[in-house]
DNA sequence: AAGCGTTATTCTCAAACAAGAATAACGGAG
DNA sequence: CTCCGTTATTCTTGTTTGAGAATAACGCTT
């Protein structure tokens, strides 16, 4: 059997570079959850280095902070997000969540069976023909 | 305040693995425009093979051809789209760019200067932001 | 004081990706 | 019958990307 058709849409905003998108989100999810960016990482498989590169030239972007982070202590440390961050995160997830809703429906109407047969008919129609 | 917010969105149709994107739109549009795949890569400053290989593989996930080409001839020889190539285009096209208006319009509601204004607040209230 | 888990930072190495070269075949035009 | 501009295909090379190691500092806990 075939695969279904999908959508995937990639939603990021820009300030002149690229300044917040998916990876953000789901990273500074994480570090909410977790408290840590270390587990975040982990959580997410990806690399601690590749992480703080990404919310370092995040925060250069905007300007502002986007974690704060304590090394040593209780149970080594954490981070967590600035309000700023903790705002930023919401309305992009929110928007995001919004966006993907919206598309979803639009792409039912474009691939639609309909769509597809006719796709199909194109296909069979062109046996021998030149066009 | 330095450069604007602004949205990019990429809208990517999977059937399994990713089967049609923005690079195949403008390419196979520029196919259609310039009736050359040699010319269409030249237009849009992408590798010939490059442009092959994803039509090919595009191609083999559809299970239907999308180009026809002819080399020698007249000028050389040319490439067009097939009845099925259009269509998909024509599709994922209209599709794209329904979208993308609906997603500006989401964008402004929740990337108003009202809370452009609060992110800055948020970010007065925290103390000595010396980052 | 040693150990632990974290933040912070830089470096190295491999994999993924894309550009461009190289080669062959094609068929009309000079 | 060679030249031209194309399709078609593979190979080499350089760039970009990201993963993971290495190192240091930090402050609780034992």
């Amino acid at each position: 059997m075939q695969d279904e058709l999908g959508l995937k849409l990639t939603v990021r905003i820009y300030k002149g570079e690229k300044a917040f998108g998916p990876g953000m989100l789901t990273l500074l999810t994480l570090i909410e959850k977790t408290g840590s960016l270390h587990k975040a990482c982990e959580s997410m498989d990806m690399a601690y280095s590749k992480a703080w590169k990404m919310i370092k030239e995040t925060e250069r972007l905007w300007g502002f902070a986007l974690t704060v982070g304590d090394a040593g202590g209780k149970n080594g440390g954490g981070s967590r997000l600035t309000p700023e961050g903790r705002l930023l995160t919401e309305q992009y997830g929110q928007f995001m969540e919004e966006v993907k809703e919206k598309a979803e429906l639009t792409f039912n109407k474009y691939f639609s069976e309909e769509f597809l047969s006719k796709l199909d008919k194109a296909g069979k129609a062109q046996k021998g023909s030149g066009n």
